[in-house]
DNA sequence: GCCGTTTTCGGCCCGACTGTTTTCAGTCG
């Protein structure tokens, strides 16, 4: 995708920019780097349809950037780019992941020792040339070695369902020390995004120094990055890097908002305070004459600056803080507010538990309904069913309704797309189910207009409810299908049938952006946890964070609705 | 390079920690 490419040559030129001395030309490259980087539309097709003017629509990129990329989308090419990198050219790409390293550094390397890449790093810092370079010394010489190291143990973000238990662990342990009264976990964790790059945890406490000490020492720390009086960070050794800082009770609420983010947010918020004269930062929010006017708690911070409190998932300068401003953000749906998991696993196909040991470990839960929706179709490899073992299945199952109180099942089932967009079971079967889920499980590797054919078609046979896993991407390993999702969005919205937002840990698909586009195209929403044993049911919270993160409602989400709604409802949404 | 109910020019978020230095630059979040 261009944007990606794009974005890439952005933060690069950013770097440059950087080793010049620019002050602020590295902002804006970057900030719009990001920008592009998470943004749905294909760059490519706004200039196409509206020329350099809708470029320069998007909030931060001007005449210059739009030329640039006007450039690259005619050429494949930035000249300015190309002369920057001709002046030094460096390999940023291999030291993106080697902490401490940055540009300036990366510019007195060169210059000094013609390093260009990673690899002529690492062998100046054995032969120990580096640390005769001025401003740089043993130390450094070591740091850069060993974070070369680590770059290739552990680069790059980790799964939120990975990171949960580990935070929940230390924060436990954090609170149990003696004269500390509050714990909270902030950052992307508490934005609850799908990966989680470090985890900032604030604490208030009688005695930091006793704090400190007994975080860095904590079994599990592999090594300590940083430690002081109020701020400290170890790196754990499964490889994620855990920053704690100690904050007096009167600013905690700064504190809570600043490390929370996302960064985008924050300045947004500190641009309105320097409006009003004003300054924000971790501690506060300060007047003229620096006398603190918020920060106790979250909610005073963003009130005295004319916004409502938000919930943090909303937190990523997606328009969400003109709303506040204007007293009308949307109330996004609980996570008390899901009654039921619509897609799971048993013994039926690939699950590891019967139906009814998921049924009570979901009851347990809090969950008021389940889906059991084994595979059926063509997929031997995860125990599709036949039908004589559906039928058998669904015995068990009217059964089990009978004798669980607490809790009931649907009939449900997950059916392969076939390449051609027809179903792998027939209709008569499919319309005795009480929710059919579709998924591709096969010929991922289709031109983008016939995927989206292919996954039209199945939304419109009249008995597939739901469209499971959409796009097919699992987070660090693959893309996904591509897709015209705004398509698929529309057909669904013209056939009432519904978009899965899967909770699997490396799934979360829809993702958050997403989540939003199908809302927006007023597409209904589901969560399935597509569990395979009981012990992954509560990945329920995931998806419902994302969708969180997508500003879905209630009326947006069928697990929202009681059974006999859903059941009711289930039977008639389907328009042909 | 971007942007404007402060400005079409002159601003651009802010602080902690480290390592190398005797006062601060670089990196990070």
């Amino acid at each position: 995708m261009l944007n990606l490419k794009i974005a890439k040559i952005f933060g690069q030129m950013a770097e440059y920019y950087t080793m010049k001395d620019d002050k602020f030309r590295p902002r804006a490259y970057e900030r719009v780097a990001r920008l592009i980087e998470s943004m749905e539309e294909d760059l490519e097709d706004i200039y196409e349809k509206g020329g350099l003017k809708a470029l320069m629509q998007i909030q931060g990129i001007g005449q210059g950037l739009a030329e640039h990329i006007e450039e690259y989308v005619k050429t494949g090419k930035i000249a300015t780019f190309e002369k920057l990198k001709h002046e030094a050219p460096l390999d940023l790409d291999s030291f993106s992941a080697v902490e401490g390293v940055g540009p300036k550094m990366l510019m007195a390397l060169y210059k000094n020792l013609k390093i260009k890449n990673l690899k002529d790093l690492e062998k100046a810092a054995r032969e120990g040339k580096v640390r005769s370079l001025p401003r740089f010394g043993e130390k450094t010489e070591q740091n850069i070695l060993r974070s070369i190291r680590l770059s290739r143990e552990h680069q790059g973000r980790f799964l939120l369902g990975f990171v949960s238990p580990i935070v929940s662990e230390i924060r436990e342990k954090l609170a149990s020390v003696s004269g500390v009264s509050n714990v909270v976990v902030c950052g992307s964790f508490r934005r609850r995004r799908e990966t989680v790059g470090d985890i900032d945890i604030l604490a208030e406490a009688k005695d930091s120094r006793a704090v400190m000490e007994y975080f860095v020492s904590m079994p599990n720390v592999e090594k300590v990055l940083a430690k002081g009086e109020t701020k400290s960070m170890i790196r754990l050794d499964v490889g994620i890097d855990v920053d704690l800082r100690v904050v007096p009770k009167k600013s905690f609420g700064a504190a809570m908002q600043y490390f929370t983010g996302g960064k985008d947010h924050n300045v947004e918020l500190r641009k309105i305070a320097i409006k009003k004269g004003w300054k924000l930062n971790e501690y506060g929010l300060f007047d003229k004459s620096n006398r603190q006017i918020a920060g106790r708690s979250e909610e005073s911070i963003y009130k005295k600056l004319g916004l409502v409190w938000m919930p943090p998932e909303m937190r990523e300068n997606r328009g969400e803080i003109s709303l506040a401003l204007a007293h009308k953000l949307p109330k996004i749906v609980e996570y008390s507010e899901i009654l039921g998991d619509l897609q799971m696993h048993s013994t039926y196909s690939d699950g590891a538990n019967s139906i009814e040991e998921m049924a009570l470990a979901a009851a347990r839960l809090g969950r008021k309904y389940i889906a059991i929706t084994d595979h059926v179709g063509h997929l031997k490899i995860a125990g599709a069913m036949d039908v004589a073992t559906i039928q058998k299945q669904w015995c068990e199952i009217e059964k089990l309704n009978k004798k669980l109180k607490n809790i009931r099942i649907l009939k449900g089932c997950e059916v392969d797309i076939n390449p051609d967009g027809t179903i792998a079971l027939e209709d008569k079967y499919l319309a005795k189910f009480d929710v059919v889920l579709a998924s591709i499980h096969s010929n991922f590797k289709m031109k983008k207009a016939e995927m989206t054919q292919r996954i039209i078609r199945a939304i419109e046979n009249p008995h597939v409810d739901i469209i499971a896993h959409p796009t097919g991407r699992v987070i660090h390993q693959r893309a996904g299908y591509e897709l015209y999702l705004d398509e698929v969005f529309k057909a669904a919205a013209r056939t009432g049938t519904v978009i899965e937002a899967n909770c699997y840990p490396n799934r979360l698909d829809l993702n958050d952006v997403n989540i939003r586009r199908a809302v927006e195209a007023g597409v209904r929403i589901s969560f399935g946890t597509d569990s395979h044993s009981k012990n992954q049911l509560h990945n329920l919270e995931l998806g419902i964070a994302q969708a969180r993160r997508g500003w879905a409602t209630k009326k947006d989400v069928i697990n929202c609705m009681t059974v006999d709604e859903l059941t009711k409802w289930l039977k008639s949404h389907k328009v042909s």
